[in-house]
DNA sequence: TAAACCCAGATTGCATCCAATCACAAGGTA
DNA sequence: TACCTTGTGATTGGATGCAATCTGGGTTTA
């Protein structure tokens, strides 16, 4: 039996949150191979446990499962990475728009704080992890349970081709990026919903676009 | 081991869409708890299997796990159903913008068969049937993998209610239902993607409201 | 030479047993 | 009477062993 730091967890659960967190932090790249047996010597568990958490982790999309086959690494084409981008364009403004009003004062200086940070941050994995903060902090304002999980799990199945873009850039590449952050938390700041939507839509579109012309970041799409 | 009649899927993909049928066909209700043990014996199985078709299920947004308490039927509030309409009036008509473009002419005929059917059917049933296939074939043109499984599970999700809410309606109260769908139909067989989205929004945010006024169909929200 | 076939090792899927946990009712106490 | 405690039955969680299936390399054959 796995003993875990957070103990009233299912094992199962623990299992789960741990490999989440290897995952999103890029330990395993996408398309490798998980081994159900590695999995559980490794915590040291029996593979009941590894199986019902490959569950939980397919089901937020970070890996595939293949019956009688195996567990790999998600992995994404270009093209459903775009889609991915273009659903989050749809949706990520309907959840600004919903935070937007119930944002209290302290939440407001935390994102003046994380904002700063973010331009003065030097590593790719630090520039993640705030941007990642920056956003969700938006977000923190609405009450909708369902749509911060399928939000948050749009950020995780596209959390690996993000980094991978995000090394590939050089520093001034991020200007404008900065700046949509700048205009969106003043958009935020003054309650304007309208804008809000209007300048994070096309936050995330200028970042699809970019995306675009990295294909080689992608494995080549298999249609056909 | 079950022996059902799709002989090649492992018994844990067999007994997960028997149940999904049965969840989706409004068998159980809203609420109702699934014992492990009464599905495993009802499909001649050991409790493996359903476990893991248990997962599966929470991953589809059907019924909700509690660790070491069970399983229930997934069960709405009113405010959550409004998220996930919310939802679909900001996805579905991106997936149809996707989709009509790469519609077949043999597509269109078979719209306008299910319009047909649509007007004159007479079950509630037959009705929720038929809706759903023909938004689904509007939808059919689209290649996006992700987009679709997206939408389906907004569908299934919140099938219990459309159901419940169709069942309260007089007949005539789906006149701007029939309206509608033949306004879409309209815009998809002239190809005009831009009045085809506006039309589909429009579409699900009549019938958001019109749910709005049948909170009794609702679980009471439990927050606070 | 290239393609099809086949077999052995590796890996997943399922059944069974035992342990851990929970829900609920009966009993005791203020 | 109302509330808290406690114990039992029911239910889920996890470990182990075996059967079913897949992967990959070597061999055979056209």
């Amino acid at each position: 039996m796995a003993v875990g730091i957070e103990g009233d967890l299912s094992t199962s659960h623990q299992i789960a949150n741990e490999l989440k967190n290897e995952i999103l932090s890029g330990k395993y790249p996408p398309g490798s191979r998980l081994r159900q047996e590695d999995i559980a010597s490794k915590f040291r568990a029996s593979r009941s446990p590894v199986r019902e958490a490959l569950r939980m982790l397919e089901s937020d999309g970070l890996i595939n499962l293949v019956a009688n086959t195996g567990a790999w690494i998600a992995q994404l084409s270009l093209a459903e990475c775009e889609e991915m981008y273009q659903i989050r364009e749809r949706t990520e403004p309907l959840l600004l728009r919903l935070s937007i009003p119930n944002l209290a004062k302290a939440q407001i200086s935390q994102l003046a704080e994380l904002k700063k940070d973010m331009e003065k941050c030097k590593t790719t994995e630090e520039f993640l992890q705030i941007d990642r903060e920056f956003h969700l902090c938006t977000y923190s304002g609405a009450k909708t349970a369902l749509l911060h999980e399928m939000v948050a799990r749009l950020w995780n199945t596209t959390q690996h081709y993000r980094r991978a873009y995000s090394k590939l850039l050089e520093i001034d590449r991020f200007q404008p990026a900065h700046y949509e952050h700048d205009l969106l938390f003043r958009a935020i700041k003054s309650g304007d919903v309208d804008d809000g939507e209007r300048i994070l839509f096309g936050h995330i579109r200028r970042t699809r676009l970019e995306l675009a012309k990295h294909p080689d970041v992608f494995i080549k799409n298999v249609e056909e």
